[in-house]
DNA sequence: GACAATTATATCATACATGATATATTCACA
DNA sequence: TGTGAATATATCATGTATGATATAATTGTC
């Protein structure tokens, strides 16, 4: 049975839900993408991190995604390593429709 | 007179110089975006800075493009406030031919 | 020019990303 | 299953971005 109190809440739910995983899934679609050209490239964590004046744990980090926040001199260093530039988009956030 | 070490230094020079341009082009684009959109908001950096639940000198030193660094986390929640998305993109850097 | 609003700059404390190192875990392959 | 390579995780020190506050400089309006 559907009362009021569970449909507010799972519209606030939704939203924030969505607007967390949102950014969750940025960091990890960077992540996803470097690990992508770094094994395209067949370096290893270790020397990318060499490339890159890093170490391998600050790749390994970077990759795993874990953290919520990056510099971003950290993904141009490692960016530059892999011969890649990371570019900044700025899009207009979607008015999603109340549902 | 061209020596070979005058010819070497000004390809490193150049080369250097053009990473480092690069670099600083790109946060000034980025604080040229964030002028732009705050602008066509008919925000100032104080209503900017309260939505985004920051300070006023965080939004001035964002704008001014002087830090070499800013962590994706303070660039999202400033986006956040303007109902914007930063999107990155990796592209392939250009072989840029040897002069 | 005076005044208000806005933006830029300076300073300092604090939080947090990164560097460094060590070690655990996973993976591939014999 | 054992072994080495690769990756993940943990910890701590350190550098640096950010928050906060104050104030200077700029801009627009009268």
């Amino acid at each position: 049975m559907k009362t009021l109190k569970s449909i507010i809440d799972k519209k606030i739910e939704n939203v924030e839900f969505r607007e967390a995983f949102n950014e969750y899934e940025k960091e990890f679609q960077i992540a996803r993408q470097i690990i992508k050209y770094r094994k395209k490239m067949g370096m290893t964590q270790t020397e990318l991190a060499k490339k890159a004046n890093t170490s391998q744990s600050a790749i390994a980090r970077l990759e795993s995604g874990v953290h919520q926040n990056i510099t971003l001199s950290f993904l141009n260093k490692v960016c530059n390593a892999m011969n890649i530039i990371p570019e900044i988009k700025f899009k207009k956030k979607q008015r999603r429709a109340v549902q």
